[in-house]
DNA sequence: TTCTTTTTTTGATATATGTCAAAAGAGATT
DNA sequence: AATCTCTTTTGACATATATCAAAAAAAGAA
C-alpha cells in the first residue's frame, strides 16, 4: 500500500469478533467488506445441485471477501461462514475506494488484488489438469498445514473435487 | 463502451492478417495488445512439464489476449498462436488505457473485462468439480460447435484435461 | 498419383475414483 | 455412564479414465 496512505487506511479498519457458524457474508447479496482473519477460520462456499462446495479457506493472516461481488458491485454467488470463533479486521470496500480514488497510484493496488485472485484461480484449474486427488491433497496441506486438523473432511473434499471417502483413504495412506 | 468514446476508440483499431501458425503473442513476454478475431482461430496455451496445454480458443467474434500480462503489465505465462489464417482487429492496450483514463467512466469498463475473465475461469473450475469428461466435452461443443471440425484432438483434449484417446472414444459414442 | 507424415481410432489392460452400506469413533447432552 | 448426533473409516463393487502399442485414416508434400 502507498506508505503515505497507511495512516488514513488504518483509520478505516475496525476489529470485530464473531462466534463459530456466524455468516460473514450471505450468498446472493452484494459484498461491501474485505476481511482479514486474525484468529479462526472463514470458509467461502457456494451451492450447486444441492451440494455445498468450498472454494476458499481463510486462516490466520489470510484475506477473504466475495471477490466476484467486489469486482462487479453486484450480488455474489458465494457465501462466507466462520468455522471457528473469529477475530477479524474489517474494512469497508466503499470507504477504501473513496479514499484510494483520491490518489493517482490507486489503480495499481486494486489491480494487484484482482490479479492475485485471478492467478489463484488459474492455479486451481491447473491442479485439476495435472494432479490426481492425492497430489491435490498434498498441495493443499503444504499450503495450509493446519487446515486438516481444523476443518471437517466434507468441506475439504468438496474443495478438492473428490468424495469424502476418497479423501479419508488418501489421508490414511500418507 | 461509453458511446461518446466510440469514434475515438475506433481510431485506435487496426486490421491485420496473419498466416496459420503465426505466433500472435510469445510465451514469457509482456502483452500489449487486445485482439478480436474476424476470421480464423487463435489458440492460447502454455507449457508445463513438456506438455502443451490449451487454455482458450478464440473463434470468429471472440476476443483474445494474454490476460495475466494485461492485468499485471508483466510477462505472461501464455502464448497465442493461430491455427488457421486469420484476420484480426488489433488494439493497443496502452493507447486504449491512455484514452480511457481521460474519462471518469473508464474504471467500470476495464473492470467488466477483468470480471468476465474471472468468471470464465471460475466456471472452468466448476466444470472439473461437477462434470465428467463426456459432459465437459458436451459443454465445450455446445459453446463452440465448430471447434471440433477445425482444431485437432490433441489441442482439445489438453483443454478438457483428458487424453486424446479418451476424447476420441467420447466423440465416437455420441 | 504416390509417398510421407500427422492425426485419429481401436484394443487390451491397469489404475483412480465413485457409490452404497455399514461400522467405528468423537463430541456433546442428559 | 448412557444416549444421541455428527464425522470418519472401512469394505465390496462399479465406473471412468489412463496407458501403451498398434492399426487405420487423413492431410500434406513431391
Amino acid at each position: 500500500m502507498p506508505p503515505d496512505l497507511t495512516a488514513e487506511i488504518l483509520g478505516l479498519i475496525t476489529e470485530e469478533k464473531y462466534k463459530k457458524n456466524h455468516i460473514l457474508h450471505k450468498e446472493g447479496t452484494t459484498c461491501n467488506y474485505i476481511y482479514i482473519v486474525k484468529t479462526g477460520i472463514a470458509r467461502t462456499f457456494y451451492h450447486k445441485e444441492e451440494k455445498d462446495i468450498s472454494v476458499h479457506f481463510a486462516l490466520e493472516g489470510d484475506v477473504t471477501t466475495a471477490i466476484d461481488s467486489l469486482i462487479s458491485r453486484e450480488k455474489s454467488r458465494y457465501g462466507i461462514e466462520l468455522l471457528e470463533d473469529c477475530e477479524l479486521k474489517v474494512i469497508s470496500y466503499r470507504e477504501l475506494q473513496t479514499l484510494l480514488s483520491k490518489y493517482p497510484q490507486y489503480e495499481e493496488y486494486i489491480r494487484a488484488i484482482i490479479l492475485h485472485s485471478y492467478v489463484q484461480l488459474a492455479n486451481r484449474v491447473e491442479e485439476f489438469l495435472f494432479f490426481n486427488a492425492k497430489e491435490r491433497y498434498d498441495n493443499l496441506i503444504k499450503e495450509k498445514p493446519k487446515l486438516l486438523q481444523r476443518v471437517n473432511l466434507g468441506h475439504i473434499s468438496s474443495y478438492l473435487g473428490i468424495t469424502q471417502e476418497t479423501l479419508s483413504r488418501i489421508r490414511k495412506s500418507v
